[in-house]
DNA sequence: GGTATTTTACACTATACGGTGTAATTTAAG
DNA sequence: CTTAAATTACACCGTATAGTGTAAAATACC
């Protein structure tokens, strides 16, 4: 008895995610109505509900979906035969990753709206999500072992660092239509010099 | 004939604008209904519409108030008696200022999502209200023709000064709680002497 | 092909919102 | 006080929303 039958409900689920994310991402979560996602999805709203239960859950599983395909995994170890200015341009790329494609643009677009909606929420996916600073002060821990870099004081400096790619690219770019590779150049080249006048040993 | 007789409206219409700046900047566009404004400004639904016709234009007269209220207008000319660095201390409060007490800190975070849920508005706003870089390009050239800075390119030169204060201090404190003056000036220090590392002449 | 499970269409509830119309009431100026 | 303008309370409209119930239809596994 008890016979139970479990079917392949991934197509459908897939369809959802898939359609949900594009109509949050591009709406918000105010706008973005169930009847907008199923018809966006392809899918019947009461599927929706039967999968996700309701629109809060459905929101924090895109999130977590959407977070996690967004993180940039590569790390970045120290390496003293590559120049201070090729392995800093290597973490500032991995800050520029979040606003490189449109699709990932419009993500960190929404996802600072919806930080900046709910900073307690923010604080519980910075925890469960660590940002790659740590890998930037072993970094210049190494670096200085080496002798090529010279801080009195890591946190500070890989903040330095930080806002210099933050308020100098990626903040700018969140407010505009898209990076220009060609025209951030000269930016990234200037940002890394900065750092190093003052960090750098010659 | 036709006899005229104004009335003074100006103290419901103040109440509706702290009304509807209070329901504004704590919820947002959506999220704030003319119901909870009426309620919260202490005045009749019909009394906000006689004055300003719908939502969107009441919102957008809102905006421009706040946004006129929060310019920080006090110029900054060059002092070749003054020391660089409490001149850029000056240029670096000025940015500060506009998440200095929790009140601008709440309307920055607002004003943060609106332009980002909408861009173009944002530009318009900007060359409405320009920010006060061209008066640190002013600086800039002054201090250069003086001898104490050295720079190829006043716009990336500026624009490396204004990464290191957004970067560090404004957008941290927008996902914060608040500013912390004392915690603030050891970043504060170093953000002007890294500027200085390299733009400085000694 | 039989069968249990999913999905669908669709009607429906309850609620909320922006905005309006109206008639009564309050208010301020002469 | 008189009078006209401003404000109020309140019912109301149309629309939109999150979420549910149901019965039929599609689906996938044996």
């Amino acid at each position: 008895m008890t016979e139970i039958k479990e079917r392949d409900k991934s197509k459908k689920r897939a369809a959802i995610i898939e359609g949900a994310e594009s109509v949050f991402v591009e709406m918000g979560y105010d706008l973005a109505s169930m009847d907008l996602i199923a018809k966006k999805a392809g899918v019947s709203k009461k599927t929706i509900y039967n999968h996700f239960g309701s629109k809060e859950n459905l929101f924090e599983s895109i999130l977590d979906i959407l977070l996690q395909e967004h993180q940039f995994l590569k790390t970045i170890n120290y390496d003293s035969e590559k120049s201070l200015e090729e392995q800093l341009l290597a973490f500032a790329e991995a800050e520029i990753f979040l606003v490189d494609s449109p699709r990932r643009l419009k993500f960190s677009r929404f996802l600072t709206i919806t930080f900046l909606n709910n900073l307690s929420y923010q604080r519980k996916t910075v925890a469960k999500y660590p940002p790659n600073i740590n890998m930037f002060l072993d970094w210049l821990q190494e670096a200085e072992k080496d002798g090529r870099i010279k801080t009195d004081n890591h946190f500070i400096t890989a903040r330095v660092f930080n806002s210099l790619v933050v308020g100098g690219i990626t903040w700018p770019v969140l407010f505009s239509d898209g990076i220009d590779k060609q025209s951030i150049k000269p930016i990234l080249d200037e940002i890394i010099a900065v750092f190093l006048a003052r960090y750098g040993v010659e």
